[in-house]
DNA sequence: GAAATATATCAACTTTTTTTGATATATAAG
DNA sequence: CTTATATATCAAAAAAAGTTGATATATTTC
């Protein structure tokens, strides 16, 4: 079931934003130089810690809440980690949002 | 303009959602016993105060994160202040969430 | 004008969230 | 099998958000 409240905070924070944005452009090839180098392989965390400049611990506890909410999608491969946008929580969370608000 | 961030963080603290949702119900005509009997005089803060039971300065507070947001419009009459929910400003979220994720 | 009332603000405190650096675990690569 | 690499986890620290009770301010009401 989706939650509105958690997702709110999941998207609540900026570099968690931006991360989702980057599993997008990724999702629609519009983005160089990553491990991977199709959009049906994913983004591995390795890519967000070079392409933010994090702490590979930081990541990680950012995908943990992504995924968490529903908003990512992960997909283990070896010793990597792949992650995906999910679309569907994103137009679930819309229309939740919708529906509460009578939009 | 418009900032998803903040938006998001607005409406990810349970109570302030259902402050939203209260201020929608009162704006449809569908609540009864509030200090404003018509949708047009908006709710205050004394409603939510005994709405929901929380003290007057914790009601406060959120409906100075929920104006600063721009999900509500306030408006001051007398020694009372009067919160109308901003039925545009959920919509312009949507609308920059479909368009980041090009939904 | 004095008393009562509604809201705002503030400082202290609590709770939650985020960040960091270290270490653990597991797999890959040699 | 050993070494290197990717990710997870953890405890400590820092930062941010939320709560509380007290007090201040402004307006209404008497």
């Amino acid at each position: 079931m989706i939650d509105v409240i958690k997702i709110s905070k999941a998207l609540s924070d900026p570099i968690r934003y931006r991360i989702l944005v980057m599993l997008l452009n990724h999702e629609r090839g519009e983005l160089e130089g990553l491990c991977c180098s199709t959009p049906e392989e994913g983004v591995c965390n390795c890519d967000i810690v070079s392409t933010f400049g994090m702490l590979q611990s930081r990541v990680s506890y950012h995908m943990k809440e992504l995924t968490n909410s529903g908003l990512v999608r992960e997909e283990p491969r070896g010793k990597w980690k792949y992650y995906f946008l999910n679309k569907e929580t994103i137009e679930a969370y819309i229309r939740q949002i919708k529906k509460d608000f009578k939009l």
